[in-house]
DNA sequence: CCGTAAATCAACCCAAAGTAGGAGATACCT
DNA sequence: AGGTATCTCCTACTTTGGGTTGATTTACGG
């Protein structure tokens, strides 16, 4: 699958592209960490690569060292399957510019993911040369997506502009909000989420009121169906 | 995209074939419609085949007059725009072969729509000859699925056999079970449904717990996620 | 005509969910 | 030191959800 350019106030593969030289990649597959690693240091030169093995771990790098020139974030992840990983490290690494590398190639997932604010979507399957051309898209201010890839076409329920104001209100949760919406989206109910995460059930129930105010919801199964809307889980 | 045979104990085009006399077309495109009724009637030497453009009328047709002797039913219908379309026939229309049509080739809605009973998952996109060829197969008895389809590679977080159980489930409910379902999946409350479909909350009450005990939940969250895992509703 | 299935509604009870307000602890930033 | 944010937990209250039983009506089919 090749890719086109949706988003693009300068030519395709001439424009300024910003130096990349602390790049941190998260994916689970240490082969795809290697390979990434030295397939990036040939093409642009970069001196080193972090990479991180789940989500949990690089937002940790993120959140005690500085912020990385980019960012590669593969979407299926022990730790997040879905649009989750995008939508926590956004907020976490906000300004950073993130590259989706997934195999999933679901036109309702390629729209939840950029519209929680990724900088381009990549195709696993490309080959080198045509993932390096989208890398140095992505990185010189280009939103990428892949070529098939067509949001209004796209069979979906919901417009992009409110998928992305959706992804700003989850991404707006904290750490054991964010907790507890997965349990709520895992149909529990919250004595069960209490046990859980080891806290008492009026510490869920302040929690939940807190994330229901910031996602705008009245009713635990509209947060069910707001997490859906968003892809934030799984990867079906 | 051609079409394979997943499920076939006997030859792929020299089965001994169904004679399909009186078919039923479920779409509410009229073009298509008789796009389909003169290419078979061509292709099978079929009569006539009665259309309809909705899952109400259908199902009307179907409980009013005999069944036909198969049924090709679109999946994006104005009605049902999920499984939930392929869920209903298969109990009103019980051991009449459905053949699926659908411009969606998601493998997970395909999985779905297969848990669901269809006797075959038609791509839109097919030649007229590479249609009737997969509808012969499917008339013959065979389980027919897109060629790229492999119910084991999909990115599924259920096995087909759950899924068929699931499907079996939510086909139990009666038609008034079923609005309200809709409603619950729609974040409504009670109170809202039985605002909606003009009866009292104390009905509203005694269809949820019905369809509850019937799908095997015990909280409505689960009755959306149990809905969204068969993708009832949608097409995403 | 009788049995069954479905839809309707009521009354009741208890549990769960959600609301409101307060309050202590920690941590981080300015 | 003061401000902000987060997590924790509490009490008290209202609303909603879920379980149970039972009654009535309509409709379909043997």
């Amino acid at each position: 699958m090749r890719h086109q350019i949706v988003v693009e106030p300068c030519g395709s593969a001439s424009g300024v592209m910003m130096k990349v030289d602390d790049l941190l990649i998260v994916d689970d597959h240490p082969l795809m960490c290697e390979a990434l690693t030295i397939t990036l240091r040939v093409a642009f030169g970069l001196r080193q690569a972090q990479c991180e093995r789940n989500l949990a771990a690089a937002i940790q790098r993120l959140k005690c060292g500085k912020l990385p020139d980019a960012i590669l974030l593969d979407l299926n992840l022990p730790d997040a399957k879905g649009s989750e990983g995008m939508v926590t490290l956004a907020r976490v690494a906000a300004g950073v510019p993130i590259a989706v590398i997934s195999a999933n190639e679901d036109p309702a997932m390629i729209s939840a993911v950029m519209a929680a604010g990724a900088q381009g979507y990549i195709s696993k399957s490309l080959s080198r040369e045509a993932m390096c051309a989208a890398l140095r898209r992505v990185w010189s201010g280009e939103k990428v997506t892949p070529e098939g890839y067509d949001p209004d076409d796209a069979p979906q329920h919901l417009a992009l502009p409110d998928m992305e104001e959706i992804a700003h209100r989850f991404a707006s949760l904290t750490h054991q909000q964010s907790r507890i919406l997965r349990q709520i989206c895992l149909g529990k109910a919250n004595k069960e989420i209490s046990y859980a995460l080891n806290i008492s059930e009026a510490t869920v129930k302040t929690h939940i009121a807190a994330l229901m105010d910031k996602i705008g919801a009245r009713r635990r199964t509209q947060v069910v169906l707001l997490a859906k809307a968003i892809k934030l889980y799984d990867c079906d």
